[in-house]
DNA sequence: TTCGTCCTGGTA
DNA sequence: TACCAGGACGAA
């Protein structure tokens, strides 16, 4: 599931591809993936790419004319280039077509992603763009710390909440918590000082470490080419639940917080 | 703050 | 055949 280590990942690979490209044409395959669809290709057709960025989960591709094309990869997004010529791949969701016959895939099984044109200058102003917290990859410790004392509810449930910091997601959360070493069902307020700032190293850690091994893939993630990331190989506990901590040996548990499943070394996370 | 909804492939 | 996975959002 695309968290920000899977998007920055397909952000580093498609940022060479597009950069200065035209958008020749763009097929809409799904009406429900894109917003407005009978208008959504006109508004992009015929434009260059001038940048893309990213912000949390958010791929923010900026068109020539004033206009940001903005995709969301939600749960089993991903973005996938080939040549036009090549067989299609299952799922394809929205085409878009490239000089030198490429083609740019939104491929989406479970079609919850969404991919919608706004004005580049209404960007401070989209409310889900808007709302976000600090990019969780480059908050600072003084102001993550910061933001999590402001913060009630229960960590788990903190950490996936876009507008404390931006780019954690369900994986993440659950690894970043077992290398604090702080159990995830436990209220924001009732960590220590010590404990805040050992969760702002391990979410960065965790985040770096994901974003090195070109991000997580179960069934879903897959960068450009297909090729699937590396980092589901060092997972201390997201998808292990009832097997052996690699620390200390003790049978990892499993619950629901917040209708996300959670995975955590009672040992280990105190 | 919590819960239902969207959506469909994979699994029990 | 039923249920589970979960990011974001809207409603209660």
């Amino acid at each position: 599931m695309p968290e920000l280590p899977e998007v920055e990942t397909t952000l580093r690979a498609i940022l060479p591809v597009l950069k200065d490209k035209k958008i020749l044409d763009v097929e809409v395959l799904r009406r429900n993936m894109v917003m407005d669809p009978d208008t959504f290709p006109k508004k992009i057709k015929g434009h260059t790419v001038k940048n893309v960025e990213r912000q949390g989960k958010y791929l923010l591709i900026a068109l020539d004319h004033g206009m940001t094309l903005i995709i969301h990869l939600r749960m089993s997004g991903r973005l996938g280039l080939r040549k036009a010529s090549d067989p299609p791949l299952s799922y394809e969701r929205v085409r878009f077509h490239l000089p030198s016959n490429l083609l740019l895939i939104f491929n989406d099984p479970r079609t919850l992603g969404r991919a919608y044109v706004i004005p580049t200058n209404q960007l401070p102003h989209h409310p889900p763009l808007k709302k976000l917290g600090p990019d969780a990859l480059t908050v600072s410790e003084k102001e993550f710390v910061d933001r999590l004392s402001r913060k009630r509810g229960i960590l788990k449930s903190v950490l996936l909440n876009q507008s404390f910091v931006a780019g954690i997601g369900n994986i993440y959360a659950d690894e970043s918590c077992f290398v604090a070493k702080v159990d995830p069902r436990r209220t924001a307020q009732s960590l220590t000082p010590a404990e805040k700032k050992r969760l702002h190293a391990a979410v960065i850690e965790t985040l770096e470490k994901g974003v090195s091994n070109m991000g997580t893939s179960f069934s879903d993630f897959a960068d450009l080419f297909g090729k699937p990331g590396k980092n589901q190989r060092s997972l201390f506990v997201y998808g292990r639940s009832g097997k052996k901590c690699h620390t200390c040996g003790t049978i990892l548990q499993r619950t629901v917080i917040g209708q996300r499943g959670t995975v955590w070394c009672p040992k280990c996370q105190q």
